[in-house]
DNA sequence: TAGATTGTTAATCGATTAACAATC
DNA sequence: TAGATTGTTAATCGATTAACAATC
């Protein structure tokens, strides 16, 4: 590890990324205070969290739109592709397998796994569903980088297990579980009804 | 607002809820340093975000588990139903009218609408999919409080203006974009390629 | 009483932002 | 040069956590 960005901004450069394509039309120059009001942060945040990635701006000029997009790119990792693996082809699995946006942040389904017999050899967005079975090979033969959980709780850790175990580094987590999970592997959650909570917690308070 | 928790804690409280579900099992005494195991979390930090619910452990012996979970779930506002819209049925609108984890969290979904005359009239989850037409007058009718945005990026804010003008406070955003939004409204948005874009940052620096 | 665990303080850590010199 | 905007400092703010007295 060269430099070293801490985790508030890492979490917010993907957004960044996006205001700069919803901004693609404008400009070739493009101010912290242009992006601050896109995505809704200080400006100051802005040229902080720009100035991690190695300064960029011209003074008294802004940012090169494009520049910008590619040196965040280049920092998140997202020039080459990554291959994911989604388990689970219940709906929330097919929302992703369905889901356009990946491709354009060179993320690439390479396969759709599930337990149901019914589900397995039926197709989601051109994929074959495969069997849960397979996952050892196919993270091995796929090269897979990124393991997406979409099962029901219950299975969700033993799934986690299988993942680590097959050396895949890094878990999106949607079922609604807690994981247990291995130093040096990364896990996001992603969780709807805490997001509900946290709603249900502002009608109240506000 | 009588009490002010801090927002970290808020963000905390329904994945303390979740964990404190997953351990029904276990006796009615449950101490900090139990939750934090299940939670991931530090002990100390447990025990002051608990402080804010007004204390309720017993020094030597824990927390009632009982009692803990039904405070958690009155300061959450999780006591009284909450009526749910969710716009757009697609793959994720339809994941979410079918997700069983909403109503054991008292959410109510009372209607999945769409633009799409093909799918209005169809069923999801038991639910009639209806036009993005009647948005207003089901907001109205149904007493909605909170919206679920699972639209294309194109329309999502244009629904969002439709649901604040019709006085819905809280919306959950599934769309890749950035809601400009009114003061007093909650937005809390979930972006599934901003969660692989901070994975693939972690696999690149670790 | 002895052992355990809370509730709270105070220290620490990290993140945000106002302010401004540097400079295009 | 005058105007604009960066890059960075230093102040502020909020969140985390070690430590321990209180007390069951």
């Amino acid at each position: 590890m060269k430099v070293s960005i801490p985790e508030a901004t890492v979490a917010r450069l993907p957004l960044y990324l996006r205001c700069l394509s919803d901004m693609a039309h404008t400009d070739s120059a493009c101010s912290s205070e242009d992006l601050a009001q896109a995505a809704g942060v200080n400006s100051a945040q802005i040229r902080k969290d720009l100035s991690y990635l190695g300064s960029q701006g011209t003074r008294g000029v802004g940012y090169n739109h494009e520049d910008l997009r590619e040196q965040i790119r280049k920092v998140l990792g997202l020039t080459s592709v990554h291959p994911v693996i989604v388990v689970g082809a219940g709906n929330m699995g097919a929302a992703l397998a369905n889901y356009k946006g990946f491709s354009t942040w060179s993320f690439e389904i390479v396969a759709v796994l599930d337990v149901d017999e019914a589900k397995i050899g039926t197709r989601v967005n051109g994929l074959i569903v495969e069997s849960l079975r397979q996952l050892e090979q196919i993270v091995e033969e796929k090269r897979v980088e990124i393991g997406i959980i979409a099962t029901p709780p219950s299975t969700a850790q033993s799934v986690a297990d299988r993942l680590m175990a097959s050396g895949v580094r890094s878990i999106l987590n949607l079922a609604p579980t807690i994981l247990k999970t291995d130093d040096g592997v990364s896990v996001r959650r992603v969780d709807l009804s805490t997001e509900l909570g946290i709603l249900a917690f502002h009608l109240k308070h506000m």
